[in-house]
DNA sequence: TCTTGAAGCTCTAGTGGCTGGAGATTGTAT
DNA sequence: ATACAATCTCCAGCCACTAGAGCTTCAAGA
């Protein structure tokens, strides 16, 4: 098993190079082994690995909770509550983040909607900026 | 008018006397004056201006989408197309980031409704995000 | 007026999660 | 043998703050 190169990696888990470095900087992965040179060699378990931190930040997951988990995936003898305390206290935030978020959409649309397309000191945009009482709902 | 000093200002307008400093280093806002001693010195003006300032902030525009929003409020004969463009694409950012947490959501749910409670080996938290087939949906 | 303690000052460094570049070295295809 | 792509290490920068050290100034009470 000769390894492949950390380009190549980089590509199978839709990564960049550099973020891979950046990874085992921090101890979340290392590379099997070095060629004589000094460059990385990957196996089959790394892409697995790599590709479960990425997705776990895709899905917004910090450094330290994929620390976590990952260490829970290593050990599949210990107990899942751990990884599903992570998971649910992640979802709670996710909960959190999408009110906010539904609470902007509908100020900023109502902002568009209202814009008159004329001077500035006649425009929504600016006026809701400049005055928090014009908010329909809090955030 | 004295003024009033930088710790008043940052109650009045929700903020930390750090975020201040930094919002005039980066030429956002700056005192009308200094006392003799060097300590800032903020009228209503600038309590309106950090005001709309953190506002937008709230609203997630970033801090150089403000700098053109205070530019054009800053000059009230402009057109407001400009503000309304900037206001447009932000929205669709943000319906945009709105989809991808609302997909988040929905597999964190599955994940967590899944997981047995027994040993990581059978957990679905896991195994979901080993694996990216294992998502309902695209994200 | 003096004193004390809160609040201000500047400057530096750190956060998270990468990203980019310089300049040297290694690997590989022809 | 050579060319050139890929990799190496090291360092700096991004965004939007936040925290702390060590000093000075201000405001209120005695």
């Amino acid at each position: 098993m000769p390894g492949m190169a950390i380009g190549k990696l980089a590509v199978i888990a839709a990564t960049k190079v550099q973020t891979i470095r950046y990874y085992e900087e921090i101890g979340l992965i290392r590379p099997f082994a070095r060629s004589e040179g000094g460059h990385r060699q990957y196996g089959p378990e790394d892409a697995r690995r790599l590709k479960f931190i990425r997705h776990a930040r895709e899905l917004g997951f910090g450094i330290e909770e994929i620390r976590e988990l990952l260490q829970l995936s290593d050990n599949p003898d210990t107990s899942c509550s751990a990884a599903d305390i992570i998971a649910r206290s992640h979802l709670e935030q996710v909960e959190l983040r999408l009110k906010k978020l539904q609470a902007l959409r509908k100020e900023l649309k109502r902002m568009v909607e209202e814009c008159g397309h004329g001077r500035v000191s006649h425009c929504r945009v600016i006026e809701v900026l400049s005055d928090h009482k014009h908010c329909g709902s809090e955030h």
